[in-house]
RNA sequence: GAAGAAGUACUCAAGUGGUUGAAGAGGUGGCCCUGCUAAGGCCAUAGGUCGGCUUGUCUGGCGCGAGGGUUCAAAUCCCUCCUUCUUCGCCA
């Protein structure tokens, strides 16, 4: 969500932004909403300006009252009631003038980075570079659900009875170093000084309908029946609920915060790719970073935090590669976004195993999280970024560590984490 | 989950429809007094948010947990919700 302001003085800019990202029909937006703002400033002075005579008047009344001229005071009662009218009007206009202008301010594009690649959709995001060694195979590497089968690892079949297509039994070894992923990957950001935070696994409607549209909301997330409550599709919704409304010390910039949580997806719409497996599933553990910063450090975090993914999954020899988003395939509320992709040796290609955004001061201003700073209050950046998400990531991380005997290698860094174990093998 | 009580600013707190332009106290900041310390005195402390233009040491609206309602007028009366506390119940 951009400034209004910005609407007010530069229009031209915001339009610009807009045919940047291939949004054409939403240029009419800025004109409407420049005139839908101007009749909303204008309602809004006269509003206030009748509200100030009632107040004024209100107030003789009571001091009337006060004295015992009580026929005076019934004949400026009359007089307050008409303004009293004629404000009743105004307020009925003022919201939906106000909806208006805030539904179209919603799909309007923030102003994306000038580094950001142009181009329509996701077909013309930009590799940037590569990281790692892709180790070479001459064997083939099986389907990672068979890796899993053979190793006595995965029961899809009972989750299809239990619960349904989407979720999974994770067992023995396998189930341990999804854990063991789990638990390096926390203790590595708090190694780089972020703060471990779990928080509520669910989150009121309130929450909802401000971290995201409603259009998300009905194909992402479960409701709880009976209950005003929805399970998350991502920690982030909780982690920034937790600032919505509120006024931060300066001095506690930057908060760098690390959550682990369970995520539980509807994935209304999402057919045909990777089904079968653990791909695309409607429940998974993730840990997450956040970065809440001074506006001008966002993108120094940007580029620390997509570092930080790269280390990690090099750390567990997994080559994988940086994709930036092209301004087609950017979502409306972000300044700039890549996602880490994990090397895929069965397939031959890169897939995606991290998000990292930099949203600027877009989230802060739609959720109204604001710092405290020595010349006032100000919007913070917010930024978010996948540490792992591990059922998703075993996939590479099953092929690349995968040998010709059918064993898992464990890299030294999860060693620790699975009890000192080198290697995992059938039982 | 049940019953009762409560929610006012940085904190405590007064306030049952109209000089409340939210008292008072503490704390905090500034100044005075003082050889130093303690004590004391004076002053400031409602932020936030949305507007207006004459851009100011200006001005108006909103704002007393949140949202509605009643009224000429709501911190105050009514309704819904949230949160906290107490007691009971249940529970890893």
């Amino acid at each position: 969500m951009i400034d209004i302001k910005l609407i007010r003085e530069n229009p031209e800019l915001v339009k610009e932004n807009i045919r940047k990202k291939f949004q054409d029909e939403k240029l009419v937006l800025v004109d409407e909403v420049k005139a839908l703002d101007e009749e909303y400033r204008a309602l809004r002075t006269k509003a206030d300006e009748l509200r100030s005579q009632r107040n004024a008047i209100s107030k003789q009344i009571g001091a009337l009252m006060g004295q015992g001229k009580k026929e005076e005071a019934e004949q400026i009662k009359a007089e307050v009631k008409k303004i009293g009218e004629q404000i009743e009007e105004c307020e009925l206009e003022e919201p939906k003038l106000e909806e208006k202008i805030r539904e179209r301010m919603l799909v309007i594009p923030n102003i994306i980075d000038a580094s950001v690649p142009i181009g329509k959709d996701d077909s013309e995001n930009v590799e940037i570079e590569q990281f790692g060694t892709k180790r070479t195979f001459d064997y083939e590497i099986p389907y990672h659900t068979d890796i899993m089968e053979s190793l006595n690892g995965i029961d899809l079949d009972s989750a299809r009875k239990t619960s349904g297509n989407g979720f999974y039994y994770l067992t023995g070894d396998i189930a341990r170093l999804h854990s063991a992923i789990l638990a390096y990957a926390r203790d590595y950001m708090v190694g780089k000084g972020f703060t471990y935070c779990i928080p509520p696994f669910m989150i009121r409607s309130e929450v909802v309908t401000g971290v995201m549209s409603f259009k998300e909301m009905e194909n992402m997330m479960y409701k709880i029946e009976g209950e005003d409550l929805y399970l998350i599709g991502t920690s982030e919704h909780s982690m920034i609920g937790r600032f919505i409304d509120t006024i931060n010390d300066e001095n506690k910039l930057p908060m760098t915060l690390t959550s682990y949580s369970p995520c539980f997806r509807k994935e209304v719409g999402a057919h045909g790719i990777e089904e079968r497996g653990v791909y695309r599933i409607h429940q998974f553990e993730k840990q997450e970073m956040i970065v809440i910063c001074k506006p001008e450090e966002s993108m120094d975090w940007y580029n620390k935090m997509w570092r930080y993914s790269v280390d990690l999954f090099l750390s567990m020899n997994i080559p994988v590669r940086t994709l930036e988003c092209c301004s087609g395939d950017l979502a409306d509320l972000k300044v700039k976004s890549c996602d880490v992709e994990a090397w895929s040796p069965r397939q031959q290609k890169y897939f995606e195993v991290c998000s990292c955004s930099n949203l600027g001061d877009a989230q802060s201003r739609r959720l109204k999280i604001r710092v405290k700073g020595e010349n006032g209050n100000y919007l913070p950046h917010t930024l978010n970024n996948t540490v792992v998400a591990p059922p998703r990531m075993l996939i590479a991380f099953l092929e690349n560590n995968y040998n010709e005997d059918g064993t898992i290698d464990i890299p030294e860094v999860l060693q620790p984490y699975m009890g000192g174990q080198k290697k995992i093998v059938k039982k």
